[in-house]
DNA sequence: CGGACGCTTGAGACTGATCAAGCATAGTGG
DNA sequence: CCACTATGCTTGATCAGTCTCAAGCGTCCG
């Protein structure tokens, strides 16, 4: 099981040539540190940053707020990549174009990283090539363990595993109950878990009645039983 | 739509200290040929390469036959993460261990080539670094395709998407029917489509009723009709 | 020739998607 | 300040589709 709102790639770029393409879950990697950026912009609610096809001639540190990454399919479905919050690096693509298009969930600020002064770093330091792989790495194995997540269905655990993968890193030594934050829609939810929005809702009251979950508001719950979430998750799949 | 036998990642490996982590489809590369080799090995039909667990030291490029990645679930479950044939690398591990086991579907000839030798390559060449960093990120952009595909479940759509995934590089100028070999199992490939085996048989029943493939045999089937195979790939989640 | 294995086919139970309709909340305008 | 509207969460009933349990075949091997 891993931890928060991982996931979330872009892959392919063509930075130093031909270089990287990921764009993941890069969870404080420090990487935004090291390049120069225009300065950090703010973004409102449900605006886009990129839309797939768009010419891809930067990447987005995110600096506060969450940025939704999805897919849309010609039968006019929805299928979004992940979630991802402050730290993480979004629209690392390896093509001319992005390959999937990027939303905030929330007002978002970001900052702006200009592909080119990217394209140098890559090309003159090693060292940070060499991180850039670890993360793309990492955002792989996430990746994985979402795919037969998700194959392996089960309402349950997927729902399960998504409130473990994104319970808050259990804050401050306050409430020992985890607190779970979802800004994002129910539908956005769904379209993650590749579930209808209906059969989540159910199955988190579900959870609710069952006392596994307590819900504060429908975008931020409280984990009360952990363990049993985590079996359902690992049933799933593991 | 990508290519035959991609995916099949194995993602972790403490390479160069820290960097390296996927195994790539590398389709290819050309990775293997500047890394001094143990020799070729020949492994017979069904056995063990590594287990899920074992000490990564070593990283193994297919010359010959099939290969298969795949993990075991605490439920006695698995999940095959994908098939890999000659010039593609697996075993790529970021961790001290392999998280997955790798398995020869059919007789393989494989070159066997310890970590230290791959680390002291990575640290030292840094177009090498950016050449797995690519292959990382390609393996990254199939494995992403395969979840969608997975989870906007559909037997036909998967089953389809599989076939064409599968086929040959349409090779000698003969017959432009497609020709798709399959060694595996049914069971291997359903554990892949995370579907039942008798789902995956009576879809592929259902193909060759429509006239879409044609089955020389359990373990080769010809494409009679790509556009609508593709059509019903692109249907799943397209 | 006999047996084992794996592909294939059949019938029934389960369950998630779909179509529809309540409810609550937030935001707007009078 | 309050009513109204819109949006999105929630719940309900029906239907289609896949998984499961079982049983036929065919092939390969001893």
């Amino acid at each position: 099981m891993e931890q928060a709102s991982q996931s979330g790639i872009i892959l392919k770029s063509k930075f130093a040539g031909s270089a990287a393409r990921a764009h993941p879950p890069l969870k404080n990697t420090g990487i935004g540190e090291q390049l120069p950026s225009a300065g950090v912009s703010e973004i409102p609610r449900r605006q886009t940053l990129f839309f797939e096809g768009d010419s891809a001639d930067a990447i987005f540190e995110i600096c506060t707020g969450t940025v939704e990454l999805y897919k849309t399919f010609l039968s006019g479905r929805r299928g979004v990549l992940g979630f991802f919050r402050a730290g993480a690096i979004v629209g690392f693509a390896m093509d001319a174009d992005y390959p999937y298009s990027a939303e905030a969930v929330t007002p978002c600020q970001v900052r702006r990283i200009s592909r080119s002064s990217l394209d140098r770093v890559l090309g003159r330091n090693a060292s940070f090539a060499k991180r850039l792989l670890e993360a793309t790495c990492r955002e792989l194995t996430v990746t994985q363990e979402k795919m037969f997540i998700l194959s392996r269905k089960s309402p349950a655990g997927k729902v399960a595993w998504f409130l473990l993968q994104h319970k808050r890193p259990s804050a401050s030594g306050a409430t020992h109950m985890a607190v779970v934050e979802m800004p994002m829609s129910r539908a956005d939810i769904a379209d993650y878990l590749g579930m209808a929005p209906e059969t989540l809702c159910r199955t988190l009251t579900k959870f609710k009645r069952d006392g596994l979950i307590l819900a504060d508001t429908p975008y931020r719950v409280r984990l009360r039983n952990i363990a049993r979430l985590g079996t359902l998750a690992a049933e799933a799949c593991n």
